[in-house]
RNA sequence: GGGUCAGUAGCUCAGUUGGUUAGAGCGCGUGCCUUAUAAGCACGAGGUCGGAGGUUCAAUUCCUCCCUGACCCA
């Protein structure tokens, strides 16, 4: 006996059970350690902060990570899983400030750094609650009690190795250059952090007019244009394009200025339509190269200046796409600037401190944030009559990804990685990633190591790994640095370790590290640089520093590298995806993944981002609640193809459940249901070989084959979506629309014994494999009705998959099915169309074959045919019948090429083909007609009209049904009307399927001769006893009708 | 401003080595089938395959330009 299933099946309960039954047996663990350790599949897991709220965004890519991990477990690999925390950087810091209510570093400092960084060691783990929870009921099989943290002092010391790898080979350098920098951070930003923060923003841009001070071209100004107002204070130069030309104007009001002669237009300098004053006289004009050194008046007088400045320079980056070809050159705000400035030499003025503020000699503006300055500035400019023109445009700027605010470029020391130097390496090594999909890596992945930029590595903060570099000042003021690759060095090396460390205690972090002192080789007492790194170089160093190598499991990381899979969001391309792969390119000369999948964003039903403020926040935890993990995790990768961008919507989730998980339910209830009537078990049954069962079982089987190969074949191009959807048409169409449907009988009656047992065999066979394949995407009820079929088997997830048996491939016999198929679609829509019900039985079914082959095919599913539209006779002719009227069209594939420009004349004469030319095609393979020499290959022959029948055609398929009636075609049809009537009662009225019955009916005589004159067959297709067509007058009748005469009858029930 | 990807029915998605008649599901309407099915089938309504040019006998498919959106980068 199997077990029985709930009619009312809630997934959401089933699951619970699985999880419990997994966590009681411990399926996960046993599903790793039972697999050989020869044959190993290496996943690493992208690790997330747990200080934030787990979302519906984290269960896709966990999904698909589950997904494969399972699949390759289910080929027999080990998969090890061990999960990861990202516990350092601003993210953690971020959170600690708003919970303390610290605003600035400032504050941090007095506050302290100690427990500043014990709050942030408090804070990382604040959800790992709702991370567990989640990671448990999504079915997401990971290691979390030996997951690898991020701040451990093994995992620091890992990373260590690493960065004095690179120092060692010269690739770590200190560099002064102009970089995004978050002014509430107080801290640059590496260039993949900034990629993590674009917003638009509205922001003014103006004409600024600068008076020209040198005798030439006295009294004019340049025309300046800027998008940031607030650098203008740090002015200290022009800058032009010196090949380009620019023009001394005078405008209708009186202006003379000067500017690029491209970029002088109507939009800046509208003409007066109604004096018809022309809007501006070109005076002069001349290359740029003149205007350099020409001196202007500096707009403001805050600093006092060490080197001269005010003047014109020059350079090619100044375009002229747009403003006026001439910019202001503010040093120390941008990297242009910057150039310039070494250039001329001129003085780096920074009005703006790295807070963001303006300093306090800064007159109006002094403590103002830098974009709140603009319209203050604007202001000023337009009082001292500066400010030629305003307006307003939306950009998208980069912003602090964690504090939401705009960046400025600044100009500020920070470390950095050559990256660039090992570029060309890395794009190499990109080469040999599978990407999935592959325009990530060639397109967007591929062109930003193209365009590679040094990775700028420090950041001015306090959680996070200490930059283990160790300083001193020669007596020329010369940094000379040394830095420390491991705890052992770093003790060794250092003159105070005892007294900042003991035995039982070790803290890596800041501020602790900060007072080791080290001795140089000559001598010199050496103090850390007050930096920590980038938190992104932490994960990226997560294939070793999670197994503590070079210090420990150097084997197993050998073993482990690189990995065979990783999958994250398509954010992380510039974010973890190349952390690892800049890492791993210089450390280990391979790239540190070899497959790789990426997910889209997850969207509301709108595309609108999921936002809290938006209120479009989808919760994973009530999905799962309310539809089950098994559906949520289907849909998130069926749905639509990985890598695109989800809309989410709820009402997909519940088409999900009503055609593939219901499907599949039904089918597997209705098994279980016949098999316990039948006293079916598989495995104590004596199993048919297929080549011994029926056409229809072996077409089945043969289906499932070329499924599973399929199957097989997308998973490993790690092609979900696609082997989802073939499993999922397999189940709805193959499977339940015509397998189970077509053989319901056979499962009913076990009057063939054998043949009653080949469908249970059949079907048994097809369901375990679709649960198999199913098992990786949806785990929970795959592992479910595993368990109710053999509940001897410890679980789904510990068995593996059989490969598909090339033998049991018969494409013949699927072309033959589909053949039927169509045969019976056609023929249905003929009924339709003239009102007759399939219930009512038909003589014959003519179909006109062109060949033999079409014969064989159609006889060999005669029977399936006739059954499922209910005919007497198929009726085969064969093409030269004088019945059929043949007709031609022509195949473009075949004409295109041999005729080109005739094509159309061709199409024509083809066309037009009589049915004896067509004859005489067929039989001579070729016909010559106005010149042109036709062959088969160039003609599609189909049959399109019988004389005296009504026909109807798909494509080349033409059939003819004959629909006139006789007497006993009459008769049975309203034996199988009455039977419906019988049926449509028993299940309206609970009865099981077995119970007996009486029946008593009150009809005319017409509905009544029929139905005793097939009573034979009737009472076995209803469970009758007696028929009896008269009772006892105080019976009540159920009232029906039959070809709308009524038909009443009254049912006993009797066993 | 540049790059990548996308735009196919009201919605979600297939499809295309270029072949004349572009498909499915959901939703809507009408029938039908069924003692496994909240399912299925048929028919109907619904498409300038984002727009405009070009190449070609033939373009939703290839090329160019443009529009819209997402993501990325300045």
């Amino acid at each position: 006996m199997y077990k029985s299933v709930n009619e009312n099946i809630r997934l959401p309960e089933i699951e619970k059970e699985i999880l419990t039954f997994w966590e009681n047996n411990k399926v996960f663990e046993e599903s790793v350690t039972s697999r050989s350790d020869k044959k190993t599949f290496t996943f690493y897991e992208g690790p997330p902060t747990a200080n934030g709220l787990p979302g519906i965004h984290h269960v896709i890519s966990r999904t698909v990570k589950d997904i494969v991990c399972r699949y390759k477990t289910m080929q027999g690999y080990r998969v090890h899983r061990k999960a990861g925390w990202d516990t350092h950087g601003l993210p953690v810091e971020v959170e600690v400030e708003k919970k303390l209510g610290l605003k600035s570093k400032d504050e941090i400092y007095k506050f302290g750094a100690i427990e500043f960084n014990n709050a942030c060691k408090d804070s990382i783990f604040t959800y790992l609650e709702q991370w567990e929870d989640l990671t448990r009921r999504m079915g997401y099989w990971i290691n979390l009690k030996d997951a690898y943290v991020t701040f451990h002092n093994e995992y620091i010391e890992s990373v260590w190795w690493a960065l004095k790898k690179f120092f060692a080979a010269g690739l770590i350098y200190k560099g002064f250059k102009i970089q995004p920098f978050c002014p509430i951070c107080e801290s640059p930003l590496s260039s993949h952090e900034v990629a993590q923060g674009y917003q638009e923003l509205k922001e003014p841009s103006i004409y600024v007019k600068f008076k020209i001070k040198s005798d030439k071209y006295k009294d004019a100004d340049f025309l300046v244009w800027t998008t940031t107002p607030w650098t203008l204070p740090s002015n200290v130069a022009l800058c032009v394009n010196p090949k380009e030309e620019y023009a001394l104007i005078e405008t209708a009001k009186g202006d003379k200025l000067i500017l690029a002669k491209k970029l002088i237009n109507g939009k800046l300098f509208p003409e007066d339509s109604k004096s018809g004053i022309p809007a501006y006289n070109i005076i002069e004009s001349f290359e740029g190269i003149s205007l350099e050194y020409i001196e202007y008046e500096p707009l403001f007088n805050f600093f006092e200046l060490e080197k001269k400045a005010y003047y014109v320079t020059t350079g090619d980056f100044v375009t002229m796409e747009d403003g006026t070809g001439i910019v202001h050159i503010a040093p120390a705000f941008g990297e242009d600037d910057y150039q310039v400035g070494l250039k001329y030499d001129l003085p780096l003025l920074q009005a703006v401190k790295r807070s963001g503020l303006f300093k306090t000699n800064c007159g109006n503006f002094a403590n103002m944030n830098f974009k709140d300055a603009d319209p203050k500035i604007i202001d000023d400019l337009k009082i001292s009559g500066r400010l030629f023109k305003k307006e307003m445009f939306t950009h998208s700027y980069p912003h602090c990804w964690r504090h939401k605010v705009p960046l400025m470029y600044y100009a500020t020391d920070s470390w950095f990685i050559k990256t660039t130097q090992y570029k060309d390496k890395m794009i190499a090594l990109n080469n040999e990633i599978n990407w999935n999909p592959e325009e990530f890596g060639t397109g967007r992945f591929g062109n930003w190591l193209e365009e590679n930029k040094d990775w700028a590595i420090s950041r001015n903060r306090f959680w996070g790994t200490p930059l283990p570099i160790w300083y001193y000042k020669d007596e020329n003021d010369k940094e000379h640095y040394e830095c420390i690759g491991s705890i052992e060095e770093l003790k060794s090396k250092s003159i105070n370790f005892e007294d900042i460390y003991s035995k039982d205690f070790l803290d890596l972090h800041k501020p602790y590290i900060d007072r080791i002192e080290l001795k140089s080789k000559d001598g010199h007492d050496m103090q850390r640089v007050p930096e920590v790194i980038d938190c992104w170089f932490d994960s990226g160093s997560m294939p070793f520093a999670q197994f503590h190598y070079p210090f420990e499991n150097k084997e197993y990381f050998e073993a482990n590298y690189p990995a065979d899979f990783i999958a994250e969001g398509v954010d992380q391309t510039r974010g973890w995806f190349y952390s690892l792969h800049a890492i791993g390119s210089f450390l280990f000369d391979k790239p540190a993944y070899k497959n790789l999948v990426v997910n889209g964003h997850i969207l509301d039903k709108f595309a609108k981002k999921m936002s809290k403020s938006l209120g479009n926040v989808v919760n994973p935890f009530e999905m799962m609640e309310k539809y089950g993990a098994d559906i949520l995790r289907w849909y998130l990768v069926a749905g639509s193809p990985i890598w695109k961008s989800k809309l989410f919507n709820e009402d997909d989730l519940i088409d999900i459940k009503n055609k593939f998980f219901d499907t599949l339910l039904n089918t597997y209830k209705f098994f279980i249901m016949y098999a316990n009537i039948t006293d079916f078990d598989y495995n104590k049954s004596h199993v048919i070989p297929v080549k011994e069962r029926k056409e229809i079982d072996r077409w089945i089987i043969s289906k499932l084959n070329s499924l599973k190969k399929e199957y097989y074949a997308q998973m490993d191009d790690y092609e979900i979506t696609k082997a989802c959807r073939l499993l999922s048409d397999f189940t709805i169409d193959e499977i339940s629309n015509w397998y189970v449907r077509r053989n319901r009988r056979r499962f009913r009656t076990g009057e063939d014994k054998n043949d009653n047992l080949a469908a249970f065999q059949t079907l048994y066979e097809c369901l375990h494999e679709i649960i198999m394949m199913l098992a990786p995407v949806s785990p929970f009820l795959s592992e479910k009705i595993f368990l109710d079929f053999d509940n001897y088997r410890k679980s789904i997830h510990l068995s593996e998959f059989s490969k598909f048996d090339r033998d049991l491939i018969d494409i013949k016999l699927e072309e033959q099915m589909d053949l039927a198929q169509r045969v019976v679609n056609v023929v249905r829509a003929v009924r339709v169309k003239n009102n007759l019900k399939v219930r009512q039985p038909l003589k014959q079914l003519l179909i006109p074959v062109l060949n033999e082959q079409d014969k064989e095919n159609l006889k060999k599913v005669e029977d399936i045919i006739l059954e499922e539209i209910n005919v007497r006779n198929l009726n085969i002719i064969e093409g030269n019948s004088e019945i059929i009227r043949k007709k031609s069209k022509p195949n473009f594939k075949s004409i295109g090429p041999k005729y080109g420009k005739d094509v159309k004349k061709v199409q024509q004469i083809i066309n037009g083909l009589t049915h004896s030319e067509i004859t005489e095609l067929e039989a001579n393979d070729s016909l010559e007609k106005d010149s042109f020499n036709l062959t088969k290959d160039d003609v599609e022959i189909f049959t399109e009209n019988i004389e005296g029948w009504i026909v109807e055609t798909d494509g080349n398929l033409t059939i003819a049904l004959d629909t006139k009636l006789d007497s006993e075609l009459i008769s049975e049809g309203i034996s199988r009307e009455f039977v419906n009537r019988i049926q449509n009662y028993r299940k309206a009225n609970n009865y099981n399927v077995n119970d007996r019955i009486n029946v008593t009916v009150k009809t005319e005589s017409e509905i009544l001769d029929a139905i005793m004159k097939n009573f034979d067959s009737i009472k076995t297709e209803i469970n009758c006893d007696k028929l009896s067509s008269s009772g006892s007058s105080d019976i009540s009748y159920y009232e029906t009708e039959i070809n709308d005469i009524p038909c009443n009858f009254y049912i006993e029930k009797i066993s």
